[in-house]
DNA sequence: CTTGACCCTGCACCACGGTTCAGGGTCCAT
DNA sequence: ATGGACCCTGAACCGTGGTGCAGGGTCAAG
């Protein structure tokens, strides 16, 4: 059982981000004390993780509150899978412009900026 | 030459979000009427598609002030390709994991969460 | 039982990327 | 030369995801 700093340390966030999460239901305190500390097991700490990095990856805190709402859980996919496939796409062609740049130099025409004109 | 609610409507923006972009300096117009409206080319649409593709794919405004500026253009690639190689790792075990979830149901370890405390 | 580090709440504030509004001016077909 | 659609500027406002501050309370080592 640890306090809030300590917490917030492991998970690299700042504390009033722990206390913002908590307002918006997503990490809460496995205990307080008897003079309102804030105290969490190791369950809260791969919890604040988990929301950082799905944070990383386009999920909204909403959608989060929602995926940590089983009952909501299958639109959600749904929408999601066909979003990170476009997002890889997308991704990769940039990649691969940013590569050849780094290797070539920038050409007459900017392979980022054809990489980019080429998808819808 | 078109004028803004055109150039808005075929990039499919608001035509406040071209003055917006203006005032960034990321879309300027070609020229303005004697009355101040602006008139826009087929080159300012493609930078405004341009701007909302890289939009989507995580470069902010500011980042791409840089990139259409080419003077700092090294230094924002070899950042971006490592953070773009980083997040298609991501997003793929996400991918996977999700589309587990979508043939088998979700199972006793929740995928997701797992392919989420995968990586540090 | 004090002292210093830490914590509490509530509220204000921040940056980002826009969006809306007020109050007016322009364009051009008729 | 006039009406309606469109445009101008500047400034306020918005949602998201936090961050900071004031004013006060708690915890535990000494």
């Amino acid at each position: 059982m640890v306090r809030i700093s300590e917490l917030a340390r492991a998970a690299g966030v700042g504390i009033s981000t722990v206390r913002f999460y908590e307002r918006r239901g997503l990490v809460v305190p496995t205990a307080r004390t008897h003079g309102g500390y804030r105290h969490y097991d190791e369950e809260a700490l791969r919890r604040l993780k988990f929301i950082r990095r799905a944070q990383r990856l386009g999920f909204t805190l909403t959608e989060l509150e929602q995926l940590l709402d089983v009952d909501e859980f299958g639109d959600v996919i749904t929408e999601k899978v066909a979003q990170i496939e476009e997002r890889i796409r997308d991704l990769d062609r940039v990649r691969l412009a940013l590569l050849e740049v780094a290797e070539n130099g920038v050409q007459e025409q900017c392979p980022i900026i054809a990489a980019l004109n080429e998808s819808p």
